[in-house]
RNA sequence: GUGGCUGUAGCUCAAUUGGUUAGAGCACCGGACUGUGGCUCCGGGGGUUGCGGGUUCAAUUCCCGUCAGUCACC
């Protein structure tokens, strides 16, 4: 890889389809697999970056749809870029919106120049093709940035999965010449990822992967359209699929998951990255993740529970705070429940990862994910 | 003390001229949420209709008594 593009990947060890490495950015490195918390409107919700330098995060994700809207990505540009914006100093990812042609689906209509929607926030009309997300994502200044692409539903059929596919190979060229042509603002080096959709459709995978790789030699390589709907096989299933046709040497990142045990599942199929709002929206829902399966605070059997939420973990919440503490403030609605509760997940979604990394570097993965799924089941099937 | 009004789920209130198994919101108890709306959605437990009589095929509804609350006037 060439070092004056400031990206690079380089893969330490292996141990079967998974493997541990280092992902190089312009803004500091990455040891993968890793898990990056999502800060859709430039704030992973309820956290500082000092908190999440505590929670042991190393690359963090933006939206370029949302940032747009408000308060707009020329006003991120000119306050510095999304770095000094957000006040975190580390590698970020943008998101291109692409998720939200599937999330907003209400608000939007797809042609094959792009996508029209309408604002979610005041109705007004909208316009993104590969070229404005480009300008848009150049302006946010993120290290990565995402190609925009057309997400659709995880169970759609054949037709649709290879129409919407095409259409993001098509519109993956449109952002590259973009990209190319649209210089970085603060003179910052930015990479341009992929996408690789098709649904649950192996051929169209194979065909997307394939259709991908020769358009360009990229610093890495995402996969989209997953846990958007399949069931857990479905999505396990694609990903070894996607992991067949997609070079080694390059990070793969799988968008959007996810719950612990789809990061266990992930890196046993290849993938070295992963974002998702799960740490934080089930955090602010008063759920939390432990070695022993989900827990919703909110019970009543913790009213009176003096442990931490995983007597393992040493992030603040775990170490500072009990059960019946945490679920006094879910139950009063105060904000340092929601806030602590996100940490907890963030950290542990984190700090399974590191657990990842050290099983492999052990060449012990396969033992350790096992016994670690084995756990986290546990406790979740016994509660049924 | 006299007169009026009101007593239905933990709370605030519904329930056609007396007519199936007395409902809703909130609260409570569970569950869901995967490239973010803190939102939202889905289930569940809850009632001697203040109490005691009476009329009626049938009473939350009508009658009598009683208790409690509330307002007005002595």
């Amino acid at each position: 890889m060439s070092k004056a593009t400031g990206f690079s990947f380089t893969v330490q060890q292996a141990d079967g389809a998974a493997r541990s490495g280092v992902f190089r950015t312009p803004h500091g490195d990455v040891e993968t697999p890793a898990f990056m918390a999502v800060g859709t409107l430039a704030t992973v919700k309820s956290l500082d970056p000092d908190d999440l330098v505590r929670a042991g995060a190393q690359m963090i994700l933006s939206n370029a749809y949302h940032l747009h809207l408000r308060p707009g990505d020329e006003l991120v540009r000119d306050l510095g870029g999304l770095h000094r914006f957000m006040g975190w100093n580390g590698p970020i990812l943008t998101d291109s919106g692409g998720f939200q042609v599937f999330s907003l689906a209400t608000l939007r209509t797809v042609d094959e120049d792009g996508v029209t929607f309408r604002s979610h926030i005041d109705g007004s009309p909208r316009r993104f093709t590969p070229e404005t997300v480009m300008q848009i994502e150049r302006n946010l200044g993120a290290d990565v940035v995402m190609q925009f692409d057309h997400v659709i539903p995880g169970q759609s059929d054949a037709a649709t999965a290879r129409d919407a596919s095409e259409r993001s190979v098509r519109w993956l060229a449109r952002c590259l010449a973009a990209f190319r042509e649209i210089p970085p603002p603060h003179g910052s080096k930015q990479s341009l990822f992929p996408i690789v959709q098709g649904g649950i459709h192996e051929d169209l995978r194979r065909e997307a992967a394939e259709a991908i790789s020769t358009l360009h030699d990229w610093d890495g390589y995402a996969i989209g359209g997953l846990s958007v709907g399949e069931a857990k096989p479905e999505m396990y299933r694609i990903l070894d699929v996607v992991h067949e046709a997609l070079p080694t040497d390059r990070p793969r990142y799988l968008m959007g998951v996810g719950f612990p045990e789809d990061l266990v599942e992930g890196v046993r199929r290849g993938v070295d990255l992963f974002d998702c709002v799960a740490p934080t929206r089930m955090g602010r829902n008063g759920a939390a993740f432990t070695n022993d399966g989900r827990l919703n605070i909110k019970r009543a059997e913790f009213r009176a529970d003096p442990r931490p939420l995983d007597d393992e973990c040493d992030c603040v919440a775990c170490t500072r705070f009990s059960r019946g503490y945490i679920r006094h403030l879910f139950v009063s609605d105060e904000m340092l429940g929601m806030r602590l509760l996100s940490l907890h997940n963030v950290h542990f979604l984190v700090a399974l990862m590191r657990s990842a990394r050290a099983a492999i570097a052990q060449r012990d993965f396969d033992v350790w994910s096992q016994r670690w799924l084995d756990r986290y089941h546990s406790r979740t099937d016994s509660l049924v």
